[in-house]
DNA sequence: GCTGAATTCAAACGCTCGTTTGAAAGGGAT
DNA sequence: ATCCCTTTCAAACGAGCGTTTGAATTCAGC
């Protein structure tokens, strides 16, 4: 009872999504898509030419995605301060992370591709630039100096982008040794928590920057 | 001329430490190693009874290094205060990643293992306690109070040791979008941004803590 | 109802994987 | 030199992978 009305294509790619976000491009076999889909397995090499040309699909549909994430809407979070910014950057993707929604999904298969990237991915990195590294950047610049040099800025949003990616997998919290019940009141509390940890953190290197950059703690050794 | 003495057995080993370090427990094909290691394809069951019995001497290797790695040594860390830990903890894993020494292939493989798990690395977690799990919660009771409850022990615990893994492929940081060069006076900024950045973060969660702790905050709903 | 293009299907191909096999080689003890 | 046990080796096995093939099916357009 499914779905009559959608089609081989788009079963396809909703099956690749949930199999991908749980195993990555190479763990996920067409088999097991088809087999979740429905459809026989010569469907991805007739609709997409093959298991990349599926992944591809799969990966813009996931950009696609994060770019309508309205509160991390950039106009929005240009308006806010630094810690306004962090919370809704933090909120808004563990949010997402515990509802184990398409989002969630998503999240999952760049986590996937920060460890060992596919050549689709790299493909996608070159073409065109993703939103979420200006977000990231937009965020750091609150706490960060004008002057802050490239590689420290570079730093700081990596960092940033990385605190996400930490707990986008919430099975490590429930398994020992950890063995913690993640539920709506466990992100919850996490989502305070990494919020205050990551605003603190993101204004001591800021902090950090302007000492450096100050005429008064030139104490450094002669010459 | 490499090694005449050495045996076969310990090339093995030697040589699974280099694969699963940089393709993971799955990645690594039993094929490569034996190649690597001049041995034949079948040398890996008669030694090690198949690829897990191999997998898991290099767990073994792997943890006992990391119980000799004397900076991070119970003992002394006990002495430190917070800040002087947190800095210990983070310079000496972030020098091993640098070096891409053996200690850096063994942390490598843990990371691999917080994305997915495999049944050895699973049944090694259930039988011992790893030593790096004691050392994360020596240093985080340093900033917590006493009283903490164990979800946000767990939580603090979890971020510290998730600081390190974050930057355990520094291939990462030297392709696109970041695009910088990996070299010593890098990881030397960056293990000074990181405890600067760590500290700050640990600090706000134990004041976080306290605050939440303290009579005075009692404004809380009825009841 | 027929035609022809689009789609689905079962089966197979070629490849890599971890493992098994049975014979060959090595190396002390007698 | 013979025996026996350990270790090495080339070859093959069975399973899973992505992909290809060619026929069967579907279905709009005439």
């Amino acid at each position: 009872m499914s779905r009559p009305v959608e089609g081989t294509r788009d079963s396809l790619i909703k099956a690749a999504i949930d199999v991908f976000s749980a195993k990555g491009f190479e763990g996920g076999s067409v088999r097991e898509i088809t087999q979740a889909a429905k459809a026989n397995q010569a469907a991805i090499n007739y609709h997409f030419g093959g298991k990349e040309g599926l992944y591809r699909e799969v990966l813009k549909a996931s950009i696609q995605a994060f770019a309508e994430l309205s509160p991390l809407d950039m106009g929005r979070l240009a308006e806010m301060d630094g810690p306004q910014a962090v919370e809704a950057f933090i909120r808004t993707q563990l949010k997402a992370l515990n509802r184990r929604d398409q989002l969630g999904r998503f999240l999952r298969i760049f986590t996937w591709e920060t460890l060992s990237r596919s050549e689709v991915f790299t493909e996608f990195l070159a073409s065109e630039k993703l939103p979420i590294f200006g977000v990231a950047e937009l965020i750091v610049r609150k706490f960060l100096p004008g002057t802050t040099e490239r590689n420290d800025l570079w730093i700081a949003i990596f960092w940033l982008l990385s605190q996400i990616e930490t707990f986008i997998r919430p099975d490590r919290l429930e398994r020992p040794p950890y063995s913690l019940k993640v539920d709506d009141s466990f992100v919850d509390r996490l989502g305070e928590r990494l919020t205050a940890m990551t605003v603190a953190a993101l204004a001591a290197f800021g902090a950090d920057q302007r000492r450096r950059l100050s005429p008064a703690s030139h104490a450094a050794p002669s010459l």
